[in-house]
DNA sequence: GTATATTTGTGTATAAATAACACATAAATT
DNA sequence: AATTTATGTGTTATTTATACACAAATATAC
């Protein structure tokens, strides 16, 4: 009970998850630089300080080692097992971030790159207990896309349709009918169509460019009205 | 990045609830011995030793504060903000639990009393952040009882079905077709009829007992059936 | 510049799930 | 014996989900 023993590290790591209907979900890694696991990839993180808050330190954490504009920031889980850095007793908060495509630079391609995206399908070996730390965010953004609006994050501000509907049946691993699918979406009422046309990226018919009206969404879940695709 | 700096204690704190169909919801509170927010009620916790896991920890303070025999136990949530506690800077990594009958003494009806349950609609004043820590514990079991079958550890081991209808009746706060329930309840193949049935508890017909299968559950789950009422 | 390939855009018919609804039965109580 | 109280059960109507195919607009190949 006296808290003077206590000797325990608190530290916040991140999941930031980016998309591209090219290449599918991808995650944001850093190269550690320090033991231990020098030189192994990880998921960005670090110490708390004392005087900020969890999300702060999260915050300061990825502008620090990454440089990326957040749009979407929530908490995961916490870690606290007491082996699960050789350090010694560190409790790790977890967060999952989404960042839209503007920020998802370039795939590094080379091991000299300190901070890289990795598609979720060809990660490389991962230091501590970050597997399952990012294991448990695919779990949860999985399940998350069908009750909540948060795909969006993940899109340019401004999208085809066709890149909302791959996202689903990247992150469902399924492949999902394009008239049901949109149908229900715009039965939602919470897209609006820009009245744009897509800048032609290929061959086919332009796409119309459609918008996520977060202020709408809101006064529909105050009415009780949920999402759900 | 130098946690030789850090002064940030990390604690757990518990929001253990328990259910009767006559009395509805209760949450177990304990009244503070000591400062801050001496004589006050709160949620049972306490702070995490050195080389003992958080839900080691939660058992621990469970078992020292209250006795009480959990049968279910899952991270809700890490609060963190940096003034939360007027000793100083802690960080609490909460926990949500559930009670059978069994283990649900008489409600206290007096001061005296040191840990007590609390119908959910008839709470006292509560120290730190713990009305915040509840609220959010309150929403996780309303939310969760609709897509995992938690709602089986808060009823005896054998019980009629008129007491699992309540009970989601309680937690969704509507009333619920009884029949349509059932169907839906029974269809999901993981309830058996016990074969006994209850011993008198007042007039009316006599009910079935029920049982809740664990092992079923899993296997259906395996095979990608999911719970869902 | 015409034909072909590619992507977007849209509606209807069928099947499945959900919601609404009422009366008989078994016991306790009067 | 009559009444009260709680349990137990099935059918129909409504809503929601699923399956499915062809036309339109542009780029590309010839």
């Amino acid at each position: 009970m006296n808290p003077s023993r206590q000797h325990i590290q608190i530290a916040v790591d991140a999941v930031v998850f980016g998309y591209r209907s090219a290449s599918g979900l991808s995650v944001l890694l850093i190269r550690r630089r320090f033991a231990p696991h020098a030189g192994a990839w990880a998921l960005p993180g670090g110490f708390v300080r004392d005087h900020e808050s969890l999300e702060e330190a999260v915050s300061r954490e990825l502008e620090e080692e990454t440089g990326v504009n957040i749009r979407y920031l929530e908490q995961l889980y916490t870690f606290g097992d007491a082996d699960r850095d050789p350090r010694g007793r560190v409790v790790s908060v977890t967060y999952f971030a989404l960042v839209k495509p503007e920020n998802l630079r370039i795939f590094a391609d080379s091991d000299a790159e300190e901070t890289a995206w990795f598609d979720i399908q060809k990660l490389p070996e991962l230091a501590f207990d970050h597997p399952r730390i990012l294991k448990t965010a695919i779990e949860r953004i999985r399940n998350k896309i069908s009750y909540e609006p948060i795909g969006f994050e993940l899109l340019e501000e401004k999208f085809p349709f066709a890149d909302l509907h791959t996202l689903y049946e990247t992150l469902r691993g399924a492949p999902i009918d394009r008239r049901n699918f949109k149908k229900k979406m715009m039965s939602l009422q919470i897209l609006e169509e820009s009245g744009e046309r897509r800048k032609q990226a290929g061959s086919g018919r332009p796409a119309a460019l459609y918008q996520f009206n977060k202020e709408k969404y809101f006064q529909l879940k105050e009415k009780g009205i949920v999402f759900e695709v």
